[in-house]
DNA sequence: CGTTGTCCTTGACATTGTCAAGTTGTACTC
DNA sequence: GAGTACAACTTGACAATGTCAAGGACAACG
């Protein structure tokens, strides 16, 4: 339960995640396995189950460190300068392409381990309320419930399709020749957060903030 | 090359295909086994190598049957009673949803075959180009082609999200109680639309069809 | 000194993907 | 109708994987 006797460099909890983050980041969770793990961290090829009991163990600790960053990074949003709607994209896509590997896992039911490992279940919840939490910057406190849960699940999908189509989708390899990728997903978040403001002014609702 | 001399009801091919998109449909990618697939068509365990190669090669037959279906799926689209956005959207969830075993292949980038299997890319870049055949119908041919491309990103990805995160995503799971899955989705699918032909509209885009 | 616990390691086993080498039947040539 | 060729499989073998079982080393505590 407690941290561990030996805080020094030599922490194989964290050596081992880490060595299952960057593999799942350069070939996909498909091709994770617990040995390379191992071999990578410099341990026995027992040794990661120690600290995670077995596969789907390291998989939900890693949807659980996901998530935990995905919450913080939606707390860090900052609201100022651009509207709430394109600060969320934002902020989604940025965590997305910046741990590759954590996203990769957290939104795969099969492999994410939610349903079994309460740990992260419980971090997972607390990320979709933050999600829920901007939302409601976005459109307003005067918007119903019913119509909160809509929209929330809207922009979600919108953000999360970006994401998957970029990072493991056919996107970018379709992409017509002269066309700067990074550019063209800045024009379809500028659309998107154009679009979703336009809707929420059609529906009477007003951003929130100052 | 020929379809085979007897085609009668043990083909194999088909058996072994049907068993693989069936397991991927239960279980996932994941959980896809060359040696559980072959028993489960009833034959050896090197039956399936000698009609797709290895394990990518059936993922890159199921990608291609399934771009092939999802193409066919957008050129039957009826656009006469609702707008073509919400036809679209509709097109593309149910495709998702009844082909759950093809589209788990299909987006994935890591296993779906397209860099390598020809034949799956070509079907894939068939179905793209119905997809922006879709679009233009959505926003009209008045619209740049710089203006069509991102616009049919942010749909494409609107749709795409919403579909991964039905089938594989922690959406369903997080609904709260009392609130019915299916009339949420055409909630959401409702909003989504209306937003996109307002945008459209705002745009100064007319939508094709009378 | 003995016990208990954590943090690992070594060993073993069934299962997997895949290569290599048959076997069987059908088709087609000479 | 014997011979050849080829498709459609099968059987056998091998290294690698996930995981169970059984330890070992070392600290903490009584």
């Amino acid at each position: 339960m407690v941290p561990a006797p030996h805080d020094q460099l030599g922490d194989v909890r964290r050596l081992v995640l880490d060595a299952a983050i960057a593999i799942i980041e350069a070939d996909g969770a498909e091709s994770l396995s617990m040995r390379e793990v191992a071999r990578r961290a410099g341990v026995s090829h027992q040794a990661p189950y120690h600290y995670f009991g077995d596969r789907s163990g390291i998989l939900a600790a890693i949807s659980e460190e996901g998530f935990a960053q995905l919450a913080r990074a939606f707390r860090e949003v900052d609201f100022s300068n651009t509207s709430p709607a394109k600060a969320g994209f934002i902020a989604y896509l940025g965590f997305a392409r910046k741990h590759v590997g954590h996203f990769r896992v957290m939104f795969r039911n099969d492999i994410c381990g939610l349903a079994t490992h309460q740990a992260a279940a419980l971090t997972a919840e607390d990320a979709f309320n933050e999600l829920l939490l901007m939302v409601s910057r976005t459109i307003g406190v005067s918007a119903s419930e019913a119509e909160q849960l809509t929209f929330a699940i809207m922009l979600w999908s919108q953000a999360h399709g970006l994401a998957t189509l970029i990072l493991d989708g056919p996107l970018m390899n379709r992409l017509p020749v002269g066309v700067d990728a990074e550019s063209q997903i800045q024009a379809v978040i500028e659309l998107a957060s154009q679009m979703v403001s336009l809707q929420a002014t059609e529906m009477g609702l007003v951003p929130q903030g100052h």
